[in-house]
DNA sequence: GCCGTTTTCGGCCCGACTGTTTTCAGTCG
């Protein structure tokens, strides 16, 4: 480092920072006894600043901060005090008056602010361990509305830390998995007329917490206790008349609720969710005289209450069009003029990312276009890993110029599939690739990705992708923020600056569809999409028996608002082809 | 604290469960 002369600028903080700030505010708010509505001001406006892909910091220097849906001035003014003086006056002055230990009581099941404030008023626990003392000499009982129960209760929770961390997460393609062999064993049972996941699996998120199933049943009390009896579940307990709450012998918890069919189309959206987009339907539904809950809509005016089998009408009552679940996230679908048609699965011609013995893939090259052909492609690049890879998986480039042979060799022997001979080029840490370029050139396609040196600087590795993004070899960006769903941050990242350089270079942009990865995630790929880059639908399959992969990159692409068009390779080859970016610059 | 086909004030989703209590506030999803 060298010596400042100049006092160092603050670091703008990220929307992270500044989402976990207004969060906080918003607890120790919540602990002050604000009114609920504002408490909820704060958590909506820190979804509003992590959902959002351009610096906050920078908008709220521009007086732009406003124009997120849920930040007005006063949120405003707070961002700019957090990043002048890096902390909020209001926040420094509250955590003055609640002990920090205050918060983590708030976490413990069925104690929320207002009775943990009555737990610091009264008898001055500040803590866990000051609530466990109090809890094993029996004090709790004392304040009125606390019993032995609750004392119970809390050292349970304490012992088994139920509550304390945050429970873990399953990836979709696992709990999917599961649902479907949950559902497709309750439809199977005689009192099921329709079993369908619900809940954020329905949704199609990176992950989720549990299962939300629902059905429709004449003898609702039946079909929930027949889940107990299913040979993944571990234990099933009743909830309600007609629910259930089971854990499978894996650990997810799985809950079950069943309605009348007439019933099923408002019990399906309820379950759906989101809660944000719950929250804001039914806000709507308000101004129009109408009260939605799980088991009906409820017009005010005549107190008639309309049901419905199908999720469509429930919509339709509302004067919407049917929104897809992937959608319902209250990030503009309630508000949309029109929703764009989703990109499925089957619009996708082709596979720009695949690995072939030749790296760390397990299937040839044959067998991977071969299967390739069989999904219906038209065309599949094979980009095994380049030279620096390591792992004993690199490809030096003598290597790759005999895979260049191999792959042209295959093409012109299969007939229904243009087999590209590629690469996924290692991105260097100063931004250069491992390849030279007369190597580069002599390839139908390069994506290139980060795969080592993740801890630099926001700024440096910016630069080394922007770097890449401009090199005119460079077809594409693989994974280009290297993150893993719930294991692994993405690497510092500019990300809007990636966005802007993508779309002016013409360089195409990945959702890779690794369960552990789908990358870029839904937020990035929608504002890239916006910006008119070209985005890719990857398997990155090291096999034939993955490039199904697909399924999770069009989850992500279809909860980024994408349609076939946004989506490049839904293109035939012979419009596909002409738009990478070797081929414009020689053109 | 935000927001507007109830526009600058007065609203701001809905229902179930819990523990402790004689009618409900707090918590949760």
């Amino acid at each position: 480092m060298s010596v400042a002369t100049d006092p160092e600028p603050r670091a703008d903080p990220s929307n992270g920072a500044i989402a976990a700030a207004l969060d906080e505010l918003g607890d120790l708010y919540e602990l002050d006894g604000a009114i609920v509505h504002r408490v909820v001001a704060y958590r909506s406006a820190a979804r509003a600043v992590r959902d959002a892909t351009v610096s906050v910091a920078a908008l709220a220097r521009a007086g732009r901060a406003t124009e997120l849906p849920g930040i007005g001035r006063t949120l405003e003014q707070k961002i700019l005090d957090l990043i002048t003086t890096g902390s909020i006056p209001a926040a420094a002055k509250l955590r003055a008056r609640f002990p920090p230990g205050l918060i983590d009581l708030t976490r413990l099941p069925g104690l929320g602010p207002k009775r943990a404030r009555r737990l610091f008023d009264e008898l001055g626990i500040d803590s866990l361990d000051a609530l466990r003392e109090a809890a094993e000499h029996q004090r709790l009982r004392e304040l009125r509305g606390f019993g032995a129960r609750f004392e119970e209760g809390v050292l349970a929770a304490l012992a088994t830390g139920e509550g304390l961390r945050p429970a873990p997460r399953i990836l979709l393609n696992r709990a999917l998995a599961m649902a479907e062999a949950i559902v497709d064993r309750l439809r199977a049972h005689p009192a099921a007329e329709r079993v369908e996941v619900a809940g954020s699996a329905r949704r199609l998120t990176d992950s989720v917490k549990d299962l939300d199933l629902v059905a429709a049943s004449p003898r609702p009390d039946e079909l929930a206790r027949a889940l107990a009896h299913l040979d993944m579940i571990e234990t099933s307990q009743a909830t309600g008349p007609a629910g259930a709450r089971a854990r499978t012998h894996s650990g997810l918890t799985v809950e079950l609720r069943v309605g009348a069919p007439e019933q099923f189309g408002n019990l399906l959206q309820h379950l759906t969710g989101s809660k944000a987009h719950n929250q804001a339907l039914r806000e709507a539904a308000v101004r129009r005289g109408l009260h939605v809950s799980e088991y009906g809509i409820l017009e005010a005016a005549t107190g008639v209450e309309h049901h419905h089998a199908r999720e469509e009408d429930v919509y339709a009552q509302l004067g919407l069009p049917y929104i897809e679940p992937e959608l319902r996230e209250n990030r503009g679908e309630l508000e949309a003029a029109a929703l764009p048609q989703l990109v499925t699965v089957d619009d996708l011609r082709g596979d720009l990312h695949s690995h072939t013995v030749a790296s760390d893939g397990r299937n040839t090259i044959e067998q991977m276009a071969l299967a390739a052909r069989d999904r219906g492609y038209e065309y599949l690049a094979v980009t095994d890993h380049s030279a620096t890879h390591g792992f004993g998986n690199d490809v030096s480039p003598a290597e790759l110029e005999v895979q260049i042979e191999r792959v042209h060799e295959v093409n012109a022997r299969l007939e229904g599939i243009e087999v590209l001979a590629g690469s996924e080029v290692n991105i260097l840490p100063d931004g250069a690739l491992d390849y030279e370029d007369e190597l580069l050139a002599r390839l139908d396609w390069v994506i290139a990705s980060v795969h080592t040196a993740f801890s630099m600087s926001e700024r440096a590795m910016t630069d080394r992708m922007l770097a890449a993004i401009e090199h005119p070899l460079v077809d594409a960006i693989g994974h280009p923020t290297g993150r893993l769903i719930d294991r692994r941050s993405p690497y510092a990242l500019d990300i809007d600056r990636v966005i802007a350089a993508a779309a002016r270079t013409g360089t195409m942009l990945e959702i890779n569809g690794n369960p552990d990865r789908r990358d870029l995630n839904d937020v990035h790929a929608r504002a890239a999409a916006r910006a008119g880059v070209r985005i890719l639908i990857d398997s990155d399959a090291h096999g034939t028996n993955t490039l199904g992969m697909v399924r999770w990159s069009v989850a992500t692409a279809r909860r980024a608002w994408l349609t076939a068009d946004q989506v490049v390779n839904t293109l035939p080859w012979d419009r596909f082809a002409p738009l990478r970016k070797r081929v414009r610059a020689a053109g």
